[in-house]
DNA sequence: TACTTTATTTATCGGTCGATAAGTGTAAAG
DNA sequence: CTTTACACTTATCGACCGATAAATAAAGTA
């Protein structure tokens, strides 16, 4: 079930002149959130003076929440990167319950609901290009958590013995895919320009030529057992 | 003014300090070579004290050749763009002497070779995100000499009629090859990580991937006719 | 009620930025 | 050699940025 967003607080009007009180965990969670969509559109070089004018507070009321600037982008992309990654995502994909091309739609069905939004795709790349550890890791997680998984399912689903090791090579096939589809979220979000297909047929078509492109491959190897 | 000049003008050894004369074009074209370089490892945001420093000169002398920075910038990410571009990839393309899958190969090591750096991939995403309207302006050019241009060939490879429209969903699934492979550019240039396969054979395979999808959606759609 | 606590504001500092004006010295022109 | 042109410098301005200190007002506590 899909949590509604939580119902906000009926505008207290305007006028917040001065000093209007709330329980302190709960507006550093608004900072936070509000950030995500301040910098993922003007970037980390966004002023807090701007944050604030956003946030409708003064500026140096940011520092009684956060010790720095540079905290509170890194709390930002924690948030992005950290908490909307899901467990359940490995776990489905490796369930033998249903086909693994099945699998693989609704899995990517599920992600590019969550990285195909605009503060997401963006503070993706403004953080890659910032060069920051974090980004590195991500990717990290995305091929241990999902492509090896994946190319350990496909070796069991092309009948390939559970020994054979994954190789450098098929998971270089599998970020072909997983490029072919994020490159659609780049284009809508980044560029700002919308495909022809819907997102669901994009990725049943990325996942499709995958197949298709693992057969060439493992038949060339000579790794096809089936 | 107090301070007496060292009065060392005599030893003008080393590097010439003042007044080196140059040809005022070369100067400019020298400029903005170094600055590709320079935004395209920090940003956009960088100075131009840092900028100077790194072309042995003085911040102001910068203003001298560029009105101002935003000039600059605009030379800048305009010879990366459009200098760049060749207009042979477009009829090496069409030329069908060739197969057209040793065509897209062909291009697309050509291509790689020119993107695939780090300056390229930082800009393009530099400016991506910046929101210019020179990025729409480079898509739109892919997808006129680069994507369009292989669906008519495919059409003609596979036989379909050549009064058969071009459809949004070809160019998609063609976008999806492109991204395939554009994706080992951005995890080589901005992630900084390497892949397993060599990037002609990463390319191979996108292609190859590409082209078993076509089977597939042509198949479905009852168009292919042979 | 008076007292304490703290969320928020006002005021401000030192640093950096893009850009401009004025000075300086060398190369080129005569 | 003298004069002129201009490539390049020094000096500086006003705007903006991140961050801090002190003042203020609202909430909690008695």
């Amino acid at each position: 079930m899909m949590d509604s967003p939580p119902a906000t607080d009926v505008l207290s009007q305007e006028t917040p002149k001065r000093g209007k009180r709330r329980a302190p965990g709960e507006r550093r969670k608004e900072f936070v959130d509000k950030a995500i969509i301040f910098f993922s559109e003007v970037g980390f070089e966004g002023g807090t003076r701007e944050l604030a004018k956003r946030l409708g507070v003064t500026q140096p009321l940011i520092y009684r929440y956060f010790p720095s600037k540079d905290d509170l982008i890194r709390e930002v992309y924690e948030t992005v990167y950290i908490s909307r990654w899901e467990d359940q995502w490995t776990t489905d994909l490796t369930n033998r319950d249903s086909q693994v091309r099945d699998r693989l739609i609704a899995f990517y069905d599920s992600y590019t609901k969550v990285i195909f939004t605009r503060e997401w795709m963006r503070i993706f790349f403004f953080a890659g290009l910032k060069g920051l550890d974090i980004n590195k890791w991500y990717v990290g997680r995305v091929r241990e958590r999902v492509l090896i998984p994946v190319c350990r399912e496909l070796h069991h689903a092309f009948g390939i013995s559970p020994d054979a090791e994954i190789t450098d090579e098929e998971i270089d096939l599998a970020w072909t895919m997983h490029g072919g589809i994020f490159y659609h979220g780049i284009r809508k979000h980044i560029y700002m320009l919308d495909g022809g297909l819907g997102e669901t047929l994009q990725v049943e078509t990325a996942i499709d030529m995958f197949f298709a492109g693992l057969e060439k491959f493992y038949a060339e190897r000579k790794l096809k057992q089936v």
